[in-house]
DNA sequence: CTGTTAGCGCTTTCAC
DNA sequence: GTGAAAGCGCTAACAG
């Protein structure tokens, strides 16, 4: 029973003395086991063992200039759209994290130049090693920012700097390392679905031409529809919001003179297509029987809500470890550019509800 | 070894060189300015200033034995269950740490005692100053083993030790200090609106009878048809799931001898309430119309989901800043069971949507 | 292979 | 009111 200690925790020196030797063998039985014997070491991680002891975080974050703490941003809630999934991926990060020995730490800030500030905080203490980013998009300031001081990240969603094929190996523009899902990949499955189902006039509801998430979900569709033999008519662009999307879905499913009503909306986001079952329900149409409707994301929502919403659910899991990866190789040392694998693209999976069924 | 760029971080010696003082008046300066004149105040503080001077986290934290982090779990997402708001709610913990100079660590856990684990484990290494619980309930171990060490935290969630009135102060049974949300006083608002839609006979699905929360919500029911005369009789508990919700659904309005069919649904969770709007949907009910529906928590879901589902909205922000409020009082060496303001009660706010209103 | 020494950056004594 | 010294707990460097 030790107790000279000031607020009872064990430090290196209490274990040292129980075992009978030097505060830095027990360091080194810790951090370089190699270099002791095996007796020592053994005797030495017992003593550790016995003692309870756990290092003071930051002691070792003075000493080595690295904390272990990595921050992520908390984006605020937008009540207009489907959950951000951040409590998933937030999960899923904290996770990889523990495997990996790192703690997140939040960063929180009300707009983009106050993420920035909020980073810059978290730097200047020293408080974090590295970020991790999400919805990073072409000309990312944050990207270019971390880049310019030389702190490590990585990226959910891709930087999107180059128009090159990801397959590509000398894309140099966006060497930041990043993980992303693919997004076209996962409508062309949902289009299949649907046509599957019997459904030959297939609409797509994403965002506006600007996005180039929603480009490449778009392609997924038109892509899709000419795998397939099918029109690729009727579309739509609009915000990722829930009453955008109950609108759009009003033009979509007007008749026009001369072209046929959908009997499809493949959407760009759960958001968006719990507008269009909004739009269904108003128009006295049964979404599954009438209209088949599919989401992306796999929000909460999707599960929940009547009829079920088919939808493409993102690998979270997959997606926070491959970037705790990244950044711990970075931090480790490595080049991530020159590693050739800092660049993943997850295919999401199809989850098949009611709103696409008949 | 140290790093090449030496990141470039400005210390206080560095500020002290340029101002022409020693370390310790520059950290007077930023800690006590009280003790320098207001001449060399000055002349330190724009010091600072000119050079971008930020105190080293681990620096401070070794020296000090407080670290300014504050841990938080992060529960692992039910898809079975609404979102839990934990979005919401970190965001707003967040930014109410912000605003007092903490920030928030992210303890992750699989089950219980890991929960715990990943406590001790944040705690020995003097990673964080406190914790902030969510889902505190009646015998909480984490609440007893926190106190044990005292290790100071707050709770979103009554420990329910006693069955006191919140009011009384001499409730020495739960000296932990919280945040709640007023159940049974939200249930009665949904209750009165309901009924002032004309509804007369109104059912409750809730949670089993060994919950507290359950059972306050619960009241909150009884309370309100008695107020109003009407009928408190039927009503169900069950484990908070979507197919929980839908199955007691089907059983509550299943017509029974002798007894009308409730024409209203008042709900303990959102999760039951979407199972309440899928049993109507089965029965060819509308709900709104023909069955009256309310939830608890104003998920994201509840806005998107056809009809929109009123539900009571937690007070999150105000929530989140008295908890931190808690936290830091206990930090600066207040005991706050003394200062009889640790035990907060808010109310929820209804949000009237479409499945209540004709 | 092991132990001693020094110092990461900060702040609380304690002289002056 | 100001500054010198000491040390929080740990580990890289080097000596033994």
């Amino acid at each position: 029973m030790r107790g000279p200690t000031a607020h009872g925790s064990v430090r290196l020196a209490d274990v040292a003395r129980h075992v009978g030797t030097s505060s830095q063998t027990i360091s080194n039985a810790l951090n370089h086991p190699e270099r002791l014997t095996a007796d020592l070491l053994e005797r030495s991680l017992a003593g550790v063992e016995e003692l309870g002891y756990r290092p003071n975080r930051s002691a070792r974050t003075l000493r080595n200039q690295r904390s272990r703490l990595i921050g992520v941003r908390v984006e605020p809630p937008r009540p207009d759209r489907a959950a951000l999934l951040l409590d998933q991926f937030l999960h899923a990060l904290a996770a990889s994290a523990a495997g990996l020995g790192y703690h997140l730490i939040l960063a929180q800030a009300a707009g983009d130049t106050a993420e920035l500030d909020a980073y810059e905080e978290l730097r200047q203490t020293t408080t974090v090693d590295a970020f991790v980013l999400s919805g990073a998009h072409r000309d990312d300031p944050r990207a270019a920012w971390l880049r310019e001081r030389g702190i490590s990240f990585a990226s959910f969603g891709r930087p999107w700097d180059t128009d090159l094929d990801p397959d590509d190996g000398s894309d140099a523009g966006s060497e930041s390392p990043w993980v992303d899902v693919d997004g076209a990949a996962g409508v062309r499955a949902a289009v299949r679905h649907v046509a599957a189902q019997g459904h030959e006039e297939i609409a797509f509801l994403g965002w506006p031409e600007e996005s180039d998430v929603g480009r490449d979900r778009r392609r997924g569709w038109a892509e899709a529809c000419h795998e397939l033999g099918l029109p690729a008519r009727r579309q739509a662009g609009v915000v990722d919001e829930f009453e955008a999307g109950r609108d759009a879905a009003h033009r979509l499913l007007h008749p026009r003179r001369g072209g046929p009503v959908p009997t499809a909306v493949v959407c760009a986001s759960d958001t968006l297509a719990l507008g269009v079952l909004r739009t269904l329900s108003e128009l006295g149409l049964r979404a599954g029987a009438d209209v088949a409707v599919t989401g992306f994301d796999n929000t909460p929502t999707a599960a929940l809500t009547t009829p079920g919403l088919t939808s493409l659910e993102q690998p979270l899991a997959a997606i926070a470890a491959e970037l705790l990866r990244l950044v711990d190789s970075q931090l480790r040392g490595d080049v991530p550019g020159s590693s050739g694998d800092a660049h993943t693209l997850l295919a999401p999976t199809l989850v098949v509800r009611g709103s696409s069924t008949r």
